[in-house]
DNA sequence: CGTTTTTGACCGGCGC
DNA sequence: GCGCCGGTCAAAAACG
């Protein structure tokens, strides 16, 4: 049973919500552990371009509550992070709105200085993978370290590491809701750009599975050496000829975490709401449950990315190689989770342990449209997935 | 009927 | 040049 039941996930659509957002600041505050890390800065901050505000990019956050610095190790970060974000003001814990660039990363760096802090959401977990620079990446092994206890870093992540570090730069763009910046689009079918291109990645817990408005359709799964859970891709569906990608694959080393990799551009406007041609959810089975139940979610995080292209949207998606075990247990079961939001699916996992949320996400689950998880057996079967 | 999901096959980059 | 591996294609099946 190991690993001969692979549970896919796959989540093909969210809700406006997203992860980050989705919590409304009237909700009650959440105490969180954050995780974070390094933002690798970006090599010119000014054609930086973000496509989503914090309503619905992979970038958005929850209002974050300024939280103090309180201990010892958040004053050793202090320096470090500065080196890496010189747009971070030292004296405030107020995130720059202007900048998204230094707005992210101003805000990670503010997360990562509050091991404990009162956030407007679920709880978060930022973990950027990515090309690190000397600051952050120090940031973040000093964070590991204290967060694990000389805790390597995950394999994911200095997988992700040697990646980005085949290119040389890291930047992340950033535009203004709808008004999308697609400069260099590379197309997907360019493999050696391929490797180059921007990409954006996001831990998240399955918990918190976040949305965005974009439509994700499933064009491949695939088994990945060195992992015993598949990784699933999706491209936008929400227009067609969108360039825009989605990987998502489970964490090695965290099974309730799963690393979202953003990659293309999206080529047209970010829809308001879920567009007909993301067509429907499937529901295979009137039996719905969430592959693994987080107790706490943990939003999510975002990483970093590379080089050359901007991404687009922050989503959710999930997948499993393991056996999820829900409540209900059954072996083929679908899982419908709303795409509206990270937390959305903490409805029907029941893992919510925010009460003011639940209300909240029922509302847009009841609104949204959801995501679709499933199992797949035929992975391990075959040993080849797809 | 339109759309998504599944999944085997194919393609191409990359390391050796 | 070869093989491995990741990413994509595309046909069939599934779903609403």
């Amino acid at each position: 049973m190991a690993h001969e039941d692979w549970d896919l996930f796959a989540i093909v659509r969210s809700c406006k919500a997203a992860t980050f957002t989705t919590t409304p600041n009237t909700q009650t505050p959440l105490t969180t552990t954050t995780n974070i890390s390094r933002y690798p800065p970006p090599k010119d901050t000014t054609t930086t371009t973000f496509i989503d505000n914090q309503e619905n990019g992979p970038f958005c956050f929850p209002n974050i509550v300024q939280t103090p610095l309180t201990n010892g190790f958040q004053e050793q970060l202090n320096p470090l992070f500065m080196t890496f974000n010189p747009t971070t003001n030292t004296s405030g814990n107020s995130i720059n709105p202007n900048s998204f660039i230094s707005d992210f990363s101003g805000s990670i760096g503010q997360k990562q200085h509050l091991l404990t802090t009162t956030v407007l959401a679920p709880t978060t977990t930022y973990t950027p993978i990515g090309a690190p620079t000397s600051g952050l990446e120090r940031f973040h092994q000093l964070h590991q370290q204290q967060q694990h206890g000389q805790q390597p870093q995950h394999p994911e992540e200095l997988q992700q590491q040697q990646e980005q570090k085949q290119h040389n730069q890291v930047h992340v763009q950033r535009s203004q809701t709808t008004s999308m910046v697609l400069p260099n689009i590379q197309t997907p079918k360019s493999r050696k750009r391929k490797s180059q291109q921007k990409k954006i990645v996001c831990r998240v817990t399955a918990d918190n599975l976040s949305s965005d408005l974009w439509a994700w359709r499933k064009y491949g799964q695939k088994p990945i050496k060195g992992s015993p859970y598949p990784r699933n891709y999706y491209r936008c569906s929400s227009c067609k000829g969108c360039a825009a990608r989605k990987q998502v694959e489970r964490s090695t080393t965290e099974p309730n975490m799963f690393i979202l990799t953003y990659t293309g551009e999206h080529k047209h406007p970010k829809p308001a709401h879920r567009s007909s041609l993301a067509g429907s959810t499937r529901n295979k089975s009137s039996t719905t449950h969430l592959p693994e139940t987080k107790e706490n979610g943990s939003p999510s995080c975002m990483d970093v990315v590379s080089p050359t292209e901007p991404i687009t949207t922050s989503l959710l998606a999930n997948m499993d190689g393991e056996e999820p075990k829900p409540e209900s247990g059954s072996d083929d079961e679908d899982v419908l989770i709303p795409n509206s939001m990270g937390n959305s699916e903490a409805v029907f996992l029941g893992s919510n342990s925010v009460p003011g949320l639940v209300e909240m996400e029922r509302f847009i689950s009841s609104s949204c449209p959801v995501l679709h998880i499933e199992k797949n057996d035929a992975f391990t079967k075959s040993g080849k997935l797809m």
